[in-house]
DNA sequence: TCCCATAGTTCGGAATATCGGAACTATTGA
DNA sequence: TCAATAGTTCCGATATTCCGAACTATGGGA
């Protein structure tokens, strides 16, 4: 978990986005045919990559539950790790979309 | 000045360390020959371009001093536009560093 | 004025990363 | 065992990064 890796993982908006929404929701992220982040539709090897990054950065943890991934939120752990960050970069990213 | 574009340039360790520089000295950075960045040595070609990285992520500012070049960081700028989201930043790789 | 030295940029090619369609694997339910 | 769904891996096209070499810009002499 280095900066380098969660700071890499974050600056695509599509990665930050799909981050925001496993934070939010708890979990889950369907990668089965075309999903929608934000309003764009990203094809499921990107997703499967982009999710791949968020995990590799320590930023969520995945489980399989059956047939389905489960996405998991590491917020808190990154936090106690690197306090303020992730809120500093998820509320840039919500201050231009603001 | 975007979030991805801040993220991006700080995400590489190498700018990172530039920015931190720059911030802390107030300016300056020589590009002439090699110049050493943390204890690495950067070939001033990657310098250059590392720096125009940062400026136009909008995290430096660049005058022409007669020969030289100078590096202001706009610090400041971007903390009244993205609070706190430097300080996180620099903040989380001082503490991998130490 | 002409040339040199120094600071920095741009070019170009090799190495590397990204994107997304197609093929593949894994798991469950019938 | 087969079908359906969720997700991963492969691979080719494209874009990015790195760095040496060539280039540009500025100032200071002779």
């Amino acid at each position: 978990m280095r900066p380098k890796a969660i700071l890499h993982a974050l600056s695509d908006p599509v990665r930050a986005a799909i981050f925001t929404q496993i934070s939010g929701q708890g979990c889950v992220e369907a990668c089965s045919d075309v999903a929608v982040v934000g309003d764009k539709a990203i094809p499921k090897s990107s997703l499967s990559h982009h999710i791949k990054v968020l995990r590799e950065a320590g930023l969520i943890r995945c489980e399989r539950h059956g047939v389905e991934m489960r996405n998991h939120s590491r917020c808190s752990e990154v936090d106690q790790r690197f306090p303020g960050l992730i809120a500093a970069i998820l509320g840039a990213y919500a201050l231009v979309r603001a």
